[in-house]
DNA sequence: GGTTTTTAAGAATAATATTTTGTTTGTTTA
DNA sequence: TAAACAAACAAAATATTATTCTTAAAAACC
C-alpha cells in the first residue's frame, strides 16, 4: 500500500473490528462502495497488514472461566537470563493468555483466566510461584470490565 | 442450548477464535461433519451466548498508536457516588479501550492507547488528571507484548 | 492538454451459505 | 425387546455472496 489511508479505509477498519463477520456486500453499502472495490480495499488492508486477524470473542463466564486476574510481576535478576527463563516458562501455562513487558513497579503483567479460586491457588502455588526468576508477584482480581473496545484509529 | 457443549463445539469454538473467518464449508472438514450441521452448531453457539462476537485485529502501531499502557487508579472515595462518577468520566476518554474494577492497592486497572508520548502526557494532564475523584495513578507502559491469545477452553 | 495511474462500477462466474428433506443414531418407555 | 420419539447428520437444491474480468471514470502527473 503506497499511499496511506483514506477516510474509507479507516471506515473499513472501524466496520470490521465491531463486525469481524459482517459479509462484504454490506460492508459495501455501509461505506458507500459497490463490492468489487470493496474487497479490494479489504485484501489490501489484510495484505499490507493493517488488518492482522479475526477472532471469534466467547463468553469465558458461560464457558466455566469465572475468575479473570492480572498479575504483576517482579522478576529476581540476580540469575543469567532471567527474562529469557521467564517468558519460556510463562509460555507453557495455558491459564496465561497475555503477558506484557512494563515499565514501573512490576516487570511484567500477565492476564490469567481460570475456573475458580482453588484453580487459581493451584496456578499460584504449583506454577507461577515455582519460576525460579519469579522475586515477588501480587494479583488484581477482575471484579467487572465496563468497557472492552476494539481499538478505532483516532482521525476521522 | 439444553445439554453441555461436546467436543466438537468446543472445537468449533477454538477454531473460530484462532480465525474468526473461516468459511464454514472449511469449518465443517476441519471438525469433521458436513457444512449444515457445522452450520447448525455454530448458530447454537451464537444464539446461546457462547460466541458473543466477530472482530478483526488490526495493527495499532502502523495506526499510528505507538504507544500502549496500562494506568492503575486509586478513587478518592470521601465523595458521593465516587465509582459512578469516574466510570462516566472513562467512558468519554477514547483513548481508553478497557476498563477493569480491580482488588488490590488500585480500584481500577484502563489499558489505553496513544499515539506518542506527547498525546500521553496530554491524556494525563487534561482527561485523567482532571477527573475529581482520582486519588492517585500509576503508568505501566508496555515495552512488548509476548503473549496474547485467544481464550481457548481447558478441556479436551 | 494529453497521458498515465488509480479507482470504481457492472456483469459474469465461482464459491459458499442456507434451507429442505429424508435418514441414521441413540434414547426412552412400555 | 420392540416401538416410539428426539436429536443429529448428510445430501441435494436453492439462495446468497464472493470474486474475477472488463470497461469507464476520475485523479494525478508531466
Amino acid at each position: 500500500m503506497a499511499a496511506e489511508l483514506d477516510k474509507i479505509d479507516f471506515k473499513i477498519l472501524k466496520l470490521l473490528q465491531e463486525n469481524g463477520r459482517i459479509t462484504n456486500l454490506l460492508l459495501s453499502q455501509e461505506i458507500g462502495l459497490s463490492p468489487a472495490p470493496t474487497l479490494e480495499r479489504v485484501r489490501k488492508l489484510e495484505m499490507a497488514g493493517y488488518i492482522k486477524s479475526y477472532h471469534a470473542l466467547v463468553d469465558e463466564e458461560k464457558l466455566g472461566l469465572g475468575i479473570k486476574t492480572f498479575i504483576q510481576i517482579q522478576l529476581d535478576f540476580h540469575k543469567n537470563n532471567t527474562i529469557q527463563t521467564f517468558l519460556d516458562e510463562v509460555n507453557q501455562i495455558k491459564e496465561v493468555t497475555e503477558c506484557h513487558h512494563v515499565t514501573g513497579q512490576a516487570d511484567f503483567l500477565l492476564k490469567v483466566y481460570v475456573s475458580d479460586i482453588k484453580a487459581y491457588e493451584r496456578l499460584i502455588m504449583d506454577k507461577i510461584s515455582k519460576i525460579s526468576v519469579v522475586k515477588t508477584f501480587q494479583t488484581m482480581m477482575i471484579m467487572s470490565t465496563t468497557k472492552k473496545e476494539p481499538i478505532v484509529p483516532l482521525e476521522y
